[in-house]
DNA sequence: ACACTAACCTGCAAGC
DNA sequence: TGCTTGCAGGTTAGTG
């Protein structure tokens, strides 16, 4: 359930199972992920304790003593606590045992997430714009690094090197907030508007993580698929259905083979 | 530098 | 019922 809200929600409801534990042991049952999982991670990680629990963009980062895992739960991963060596479910790939006798399981059907071991800075990891809920990231900013992008703003938002954590579903409610067309180019977007999307993808952002919190609690209890966000989108998934706001029929297009739905009369 | 496509996978729903 | 097609929360490698 991989957008950067259900990332934190993982992140917040995993992480007093696992800081400050020890590993104790690692299996991968299933090492071909989006790249293999790192050759010998198991032989590394055994004995470390992990320092602490980090995200940056939709990434997860195990900070160890000697480096960091990174992981990511690409479309469909999902990480939760479970008692070690407990039924495996299909598509159960990796699980890491702690010295609290807990362990992390982590599935993944379509296998687009990764686990990759390294002693410095992730390659990943470079290259990123600012994160959607810092103050570095602002309508100025929008503005000013979209001056020349013929792109359409929807894709644009949804580029890592201009702001991360911002995926198909908060993208597209963002722009309905802020009524701005998804397929409109991006540099034909005054600044004006462009402070008001920033705020919506903060907003937006923001809220469904408080709606991840109340899921929390159960999250290491539940069956990982929580469906908490649903109840609050205006536009994604609604494509000819009423809009909210004035009952114009909602359209839906493809930008970048992702679908987008917006509302003709709201947005311009 | 930018824009766009294909690709990595499995599961599910819709259509025939 | 069974087969085929298209689509799904993400990201990058490759092409023009």
């Amino acid at each position: 359930m991989p957008e950067l809200p259900e990332v934190e929600t993982t992140l917040r409801g995993i992480a007093p199972y696992i800081e400050d534990q020890k590993i104790t042991n690692l299996t991968v049952r299933q090492p071909r992920l989006r790249w293999p999982v790192t050759e010998n991670i198991q032989d590394i990680v055994r004995g470390q304790y992990i320092q602490k629990l980090t995200r940056r963009a939709k990434y997860i980062i195990l900070g160890l003593e000697k480096g960091s895992i990174l992981i990511h739960l690409g479309m469909s991963g999902s990480l939760r606590i479970v008692e070690p060596s407990s039924d495996w479910c299909k598509h159960d790939h990796i699980e890491m045992q702690l010295s609290n006798h807990q362990a992390l399981r982590y599935h993944d059907p379509r296998r687009f997430g990764c686990w990759l071991w390294s002693s410095a800075q992730h390659q990943q990891l470079r290259n990123l714009g600012p994160e959607p809920l810092s103050s570095e990231f602002d309508g100025d900013r929008l503005y000013m690094v979209s001056r020349h992008r013929k792109m359409a703003v929807k894709p644009f938002i949804m580029t890592n090197s201009v702001v991360v954590g911002v995926g198909n579903i908060y993208a597209t409610e963002a722009l309905f907030r802020s009524g701005i067309r998804p397929d409109r180019g991006a540099c034909n977007i005054s600044k004006t508007r462009y402070s008001l999307l920033a705020k919506n993808i903060k907003q937006v952002l923001a809220a469904a993580i408080d709606q991840g919190g109340t899921t929390l609690r159960d999250f290491v209890n539940s069956d990982g698929q929580p469906g908490y966000f649903q109840q609050s989108l205006d536009v994604y998934g609604r494509g000819g259905k009423p809009c909210n706001c004035c009952n114009t029929t909602l359209k839906e297009l493809r930008l970048g083979q992702r679908s987008s739905v917006f509302c003709p009369t709201c947005q311009t």
